[in-house]
DNA sequence: ATGCATATTAAATAATTGTTAATTGAACTA
DNA sequence: TAGTTCAATTAACAATTATTTAATATGCAT
């Protein structure tokens, strides 16, 4: 399985630290793009989905943290990891940082050496946790990740995203009871807060389009893929 | 649901930091140990399987990186976040000390509120990691936390989640016996309180499904999963 | 027999999950 | 740009199951 190296997003208002962390990230094999502001670190973010985002706190219009919670909304990056470079040190910024959903914080001045560490660390962290499996087969369905879709005999069944996510988990490993707890980390991210119905109704989806028998329940426990 | 907070290794000659960061973590109930020089990091990290190690580098005998090292070939050990504290800022330790293994390095002095912070947010991510004691053997009884079921021979017995949390306390010690104090803290928790006949009740069900056999009263001192 | 501690059962209460129909909001289309 | 579509979520309530209590019985040790 061909993986690229990490993406990596550096988001500065500062074009001179862009320019030195492109620099050093792009020698080590990153594929790096680059925003000044806020507002274009949550669209390129969305385009370009990188595993990592480097970003400054204090930043015009909108500042890293606003930028950070944005991010950790948006579907497909529950799982990037977000680091924020910052000249102000106070305690309440870091704690505002990390109640945003940050991973790390790092007071400038930046040692690039110690920096490129740090990140090429986390990269092979995300690497062995990406390990996933893009295929499984279980009971008689057949569900490919890369084409986002599931087969039962010639049948094609097209699922929503969560639908698909959730399915995916469950069927990871069929007869393991998954807690609620833990699909949510999983399938929505730890840092996201929604409803405590939400997992029920997409359990009734997946059951409607597939049928009563794969998902099934186990009350006060969790939900389970039939073994 | 199980609160099983994230268990921590503290690890400083110092034992006034030492002190300061058990307080601060125990009282976010974390699970806390602690070493005074690496050997005994080592040690104790093999017997409690912590899954996040806070130690300084500078030590004694034996000092953080090596004891890194050490700690990073131990199997079980393989995905504790290890996390460096350390007066000295100078860049060859710190790059050392990722090269060893560490997943990141705190320059002193150390902010407990942040620190506090940082650690939760990792031990929420770890959370959905975790695989604890998960199956046990007992009699003619395969008990598997994994599945939430109970075997016997290839019947599957379905139990609900306090009846099966007795049931895998008593079975995770056959032959001892365990007080009606010890199984409300552990299958209960220490805050809830519940009438005195509760027990008996979730007892009386075991019995039912599992037969009379299985779990034995010793009048006056508590219950015991036969030997 | 007397006095505890546990057993047993049914009924009450509490907690969790199921279901349906809105509502929201982003992405897409004309 | 306004309208359309659809995934995702919420809200309201129903249904189901788990857990606890209450009342009474039983059994054992002295």
């Amino acid at each position: 399985m061909k993986k690229t190296s990490a993406k990596i997003l550096v988001v500065d208002d500062d074009p001179e630290i862009v320019e030195i962390l492109k620099y050093n990230l792009s020698n080590s094999d990153f594929e790096v793009k680059v925003a000044y502001i806020g507002i274009q670190a949550v669209k390129k973010s969305k385009k370009f989905k990188p595993d990592i985002i480097l970003m400054d706190v204090m930043m015009p219009e909108m500042n890293g943290i606003e930028a950070c919670t944005e991010i950790r909304n948006i579907d497909n990056l529950k799982n990037v990891q977000i680091i924020f470079l910052s000249a102000r040190g106070e305690d309440y910024t870091q704690i505002a940082a990390f109640d945003a959903g940050a991973d790390d914080y790092i007071n400038k001045p930046i040692k690039p050496k110690i920096l490129l560490k740090k990140i090429t660390n986390i990269a092979k962290r995300l690497k062995s946790f990406e390990n996933g499996e893009t295929f499984i087969k279980a009971s008689d369905l057949k569900i490919n990740r890369e084409e986002y879709l599931v087969r039962r005999n010639k049948t094609e069944i097209i699922l929503p995203r969560k639908e698909f996510e959730l399915l995916f988990l469950l069927a990871s490993k069929p007869g393991k009871v998954f807690s609620r707890d833990e699909i949510m980390n999983k399938v929505w991210g730890s840092q996201v807060v929604v409803g405590d119905r939400t997992i029920d109704v997409h359990v009734r989806k997946l059951r409607e389009k597939l049928g009563e028998n794969y998902i099934k329940t186990r009350k006060g426990v969790g939900y389970k893929f039939k073994a």
